[in-house]
DNA sequence: TATGAATGAGACTTCATTCAT
DNA sequence: TATGAATGAAGTCTCATTCAT
């Protein structure tokens, strides 16, 4: 196995204990242990805990990043392409269930992870605010909205779906609710007739 | 000084450092220095970390139940009720400026804030649903509007808003903001011309 | 209340608690609660644990060696001497029961009041060889037996009796008993005929 | 190093330690210290002070309890039998002379082991009663003596003699005075002449 | 005089890191 | 290279002692 390859599977151990019991919680043993390896060799492979850490959180984010990215660059309307990140982010949230579950619950627990994921959060939310650049340009969008607070609302409300729905009251996500979050965005919770 | 007020003065202390570095990161001594007292008072008045840890939470989560409740039961429209949470949410937020702006950069801290949060923000989430209701029933709200999902568009849209612009972004919440995001909420999105 | 007779009462508390747990294992407030005061007023009193520790074994020694000394020095035979010595401990063990008896199981539990119970087996072993002397110019004892040994085997069999039966086994001390310590005293365990 | 060398090797450090200090007054640093080890090694073969020393009590009991059992099943009359008994009892707290001279001055000492000895000298009792009874069968013991009460004057007369001459008096125990515990057990106090 | 809230030194225990194998 | 036994700094918690009331 290769140095890297090697590394990467340090990596994915180290995501899911660090994101389970946070950056304090989580021992240099429980790391070594999920990856199957011996304790020592973790330190071949990173200089540190802290070291470890911030590898793993830009790992992840990096990921995360190109997979938004890629969502979005796909042809099809503005509609389609939030549907497809709410399907994307829910869909991600359900594959860590176990962790997310633990989360939900107010069980002492840390997690760097939130401060990372924040940042994460900013980066994926100038994305989306191109796209509703462009929307507008298109035609999709309302003009008059401010493409800020449209990223803002879009991102916010899918976020919030995910910790309600799926983290929180543990239902699997269904495609209908994939459609009700692009209803209520496009067509906001006004009553024009009223 | 009463032993009431003692507590609520340990219990303010630890809210400032367990929110900074969770609850692995803090140290009892920390606390105690926050609180000005020494160590040993600290257990005068909780039995362990982890009862402090408890209490503390239990403490910030009842007043800022009681506070949301006050603005949704206060006279006036849906919309107005909507910009009077968005503005709660984002001067509170500010208020905790000096944490919030240690939480959003990526520097290795601890928040098992974030679990109780995500507790209250579902709480939070289902006094807006009743309001919801109430305002499809008086015209205000499309009837054919998944309450859920509404509330769920208007939690996310808010606490996002308060993620990016006042904590990460460092901005004053302006006025402005909050119509923008009652706009957004209200008018939806989509280019209805389109 | 007079200040002696306040100290006095102190030393009482303090040799139960000290008995049942040891120096380290006693806590200032578990003597304090026990003398039914307040944790500074035993430091009113006594200047530091350890003082206090050394006052209270003098204190119950002397008493013990007192009543030995009583026992002793009454009329009668050698023999209703060992008798009322064996009565006597028995009896001072069994007042003590619920401490002795957690003496006798192996919980941990501190006794630094053993060493002090051995210096006083000393002493009470000098008082007995004083009258094991008696005895042999009185034709009571054996002339060829050393005095030395004599209050040995009197006293480590009254102990070792005690231990048994009254700690450990958690019974009734009979007054057959005394008898029987007396007989294999008295009349050794050899069989002459054989 | 075996594990379960070092484990022993540790067994005997802590029985040293807390022989002299007592639990409560035995820290884990002193155990550590006198292993020659590090703490934190102490605690990767027992899980906590309390684990390890009852781990200690049982170790040094089994090894007592084997050597008493090898003494009294040798061929021999039960006069040698009681001799060979005092005077392995003798050299086993001779042995242990610098803890047991600690032990006999009346400082700050706490001693669970205390409790460990009432329980394995009761065990060691019962099985000189066993002896005794065949004893009487082959005519060595009169008949007429409680069994019991042999057994008990028997372990009480020697445990006492260890205490006074060996303990406190820090004198070199002596063959003689083997011949003379057997010598007062055997043929009794009492002047059968008087 | 009597009290008990406050204190901080010191104990047990954990765990990141090292290093001999 | 891979390991895990060994370590000791650092954290939680206890409790003898003080001192303001």
């Amino acid at each position: 196995m290769t140095k890297e390859r090697k590394k990467a599977e340090i990596l994915q151990a180290a995501s899911k204990v660090f994101y389970i019991k946070g950056f304090e919680g989580t021992k240099m043993d429980d790391v070594a242990k999920e990856a199957g390896i011996g304790k020592g060799t973790v330190y071949e492979y990173f200089d540190s805990k802290k070291q470890l850490f911030e590898e793993m959180a830009v790992y992840n984010c990096e990921e995360h990043g190109r997979n938004i990215q890629d969502i979005l660059e796909k042809d099809g309307s503005f509609k389609e392409k939030i549907r497809a990140l709410a399907k994307y982010q829910a869909e991600l949230v359900r594959e860590h269930m176990p962790i997310a579950r633990m989360m939900s619950c107010s069980k002492i627990m840390a997690r760097e992870m939130g401060a990372i994921f924040i940042e994460q959060n900013i980066r994926v939310g100038e994305i989306i605010k191109k796209q509703v650049v462009q929307a507008i340009d298109q035609g999709e969008v309302r003009a008059d909205i401010d493409p800020e607070f449209a990223s803002v609302a879009i991102m916010g409300t899918i976020m919030q779906h995910c910790g309600k729905k799926v983290i929180f009251a543990e239902a699997m996500p269904e495609e209908a609710d994939y459609d009700k979050i692009v209803q209520v965005l496009i067509l906001g919770i006004g009553n024009e007739a009223g």
